[in-house]
DNA sequence: AATGAATGAGAATTCATTCAT
DNA sequence: AATGAATGAATTCTCATTCAT
């Protein structure tokens, strides 16, 4: 993949280009955004694209992973400093979260992934590889850990972390991907504090609380 | 060759060809499928579909309709019976409903209806009064009587019910859709345990449990 | 043609079929009309219609000859009787002939005929001998006796003949097939008396009329 | 195999495509002619035809508009130089028409205006604005004239005109789109002698004329 | 005799991809 | 590098015809 950098770099064409075709992918969807649309979008000829990407298809992973790249980057880190009020803390990094993934980039993305993950193999190994691995087990140590040291309760990690990262994702889903925002309109922040009272209250042991 | 064993089967047509047409359509997508594939499928021949439903995209929006209903249909109603601890009653009820979620059924039609949101209209019709009227808003009222009751955290309780709910369309997704269970799978036991322990413990007030 | 005589006999669905072909096929012209349409018009099913008609173009050709002959048969024979007036006899049956070839079907069959002179063979034989042979020979015969006799102008008879009667469909053509009655509209009777002045006039030699 | 031997020649496709359609069309009819007949005849490919003409009507009407103009193009204009002899310059015009009338161009369009009359609407609008209208009504004038001089018979003006043109046009119709003239050959300049004596002599009053 | 379900060969149209300019 | 004309394979939908009932 990175094997083709020097091709792109003449310009800032391939950008230019896969921010046009997340844009009408995420539109019309992959299958019915045709070349002539993207290459429109961008301001350019649809000749020029294939200057860049091989096929549509490469186009279109090429497109998604830089977008979730972007969303990734933007993520914050989570970090505990000792010291700190873990329940204030959780809350804080919860609104963080969300801002990110409650936004339009994910909203665009999230469909287009879904979609064409049985017909794109590359899809999953992105999915595992950039989204999985980069998160969910650095969670499931922490939850280990609280569980070792008593705090927590008795919960398979892995399954609590899903739940607690999987949440955020959840209502990104629900309300900006499905539209319930429409019907069922949430604060960014109450979903926040929701979740993270009841994750966080229904994780840690009651005695471990003040 | 088969060319003349047809039979007249004007009863089971439709059903037949929906439950082809949601097998092809979810191994290549609504775009990629094409008619003489879901014909194929369902052991008939492309134009016998059209006798049956008018356009590609009727014959998507039915399947998914009657795929959705079968599913609704398998879904346990949720009704407490007083005396019953809340707990347990919590965690039977998540078996339930996992067992309904994480069911190849609902693997199938989910990317299908995320995939076409945008294109096809009615799809959100169908997301709107068949699944968020018929559950959701029933789920929130109860979580409205515990607060008033004294019995639940103070909650957004739309947010919570969602939070609650799609905890499980969230493992039916990953796992099953996204194919999460290759890397981390999970016991359904175990995850509706963790979703009922969580939640449950997450939005009831300490006091109120024993 | 008529082989198949014995086969249409038991009803009179032959009949039945045609008409309503006739009416569909000049609503829609030949190819665009289905026989489906032709079966609902005739107020029959699909299937019936090839119990009588082979296929389609046959169907087509027979619909067109009855209702050729229909008109032919309501077209009155050309007679004079001696001693009456030639050019107030000319102008009888001038209406007359207008009469029959301004109708409905006439306008219904002329169109149908022209759109299919070059697929459909049969339809060239049925002009050459339905209408060409059975007309124009005769009244040529008339003009050339005329010429003989010093009565009529230096014309050649087949070109005068086909002048005259030509003129009648030339009417029927412009203002019921291609509507221009609805730009122009035009009395039939004052379409036949300005026929039979012009052509009358203009062939008998003016030393000949009173 | 010539699949790679195409020549750019943006300026020239769009007549090259309408003449091949109006063979091909004209050849086996608008419904029956397909495309890919029409892209063979043209020497191109059936998506090419698409890149100029948004359907197979539209090319249809384009391709009918432009030989009819082509056909009117070539008409001679009417004029009289005062001082001729009208009888002479009536038969000279009417040769010229006939030369323009029983061409191939016109024996091609004719049956497919008349065929697709029904279907394409715009068609009814070709026939009115760029036939009936540029013709039929300057002569109409022309009659009105003659008789409020008392040159001509009392006859109706629309009536005789459409009689004096559309006589031209109606042995083009027999002669060549019908085939009469394989039955029945005509000189031309006999036709144009007929219809200038008989139109002549039958419109104008005797005395009027030497 | 009549039906109408089923067939299957097309046809119009679209669009990713190529390549001469 | 960029263009956009040209390609041609693929796809939806149609409909004349057949034939089990």
């Amino acid at each position: 993949m990175s094997s083709k950098a020097w091709k792109r770099q003449p310009e800032k064409r391939p950008a230019q280009i896969m921010e046009a075709a997340i844009r009408v992918f995420s539109e019309k969807g992959f299958r019915a955004a045709t070349m002539d649309e993207v290459a429109d979008a961008a301001g350019i000829t649809k000749g020029t694209i294939y200057l860049y990407f091989e096929s549509k298809t490469e186009l279109f992973v090429e497109a998604v992973r830089a977008q979730l790249q972007e969303v990734l980057d933007l993520l914050p880190s989570i970090q505990y400093e000792p010291g700190a009020d873990p329940e204030k803390l959780t809350k804080e990094l919860g609104v963080k979260f969300l801002d990110v993934l409650m936004s339009e980039k994910v909203a665009q993305v999230i469909p287009l992934i879904i979609a064409e993950f049985k017909n794109i193999p590359v899809l999953k190994q992105i999915y595992f590889s950039e989204i999985l691995s980069k998160s969910d087990f650095q969670v499931a140590n922490l939850i280990e850990m609280g569980k070792a040291l008593g705090l927590v309760r008795d919960v398979e990690p892995m399954i609590a972390t899903r739940l607690l990262l999987g949440s955020f994702f959840l209502f990104a889903l629900t309300q900006e991907v499905l539209g319930a925002k429409e019907v069922t309109p949430m604060n960014p922040g109450d979903i926040a504090a929701t979740i993270a009272t009841v994750c966080f209250r229904g994780l840690m042991k009651t005695e471990a609380l003040p």
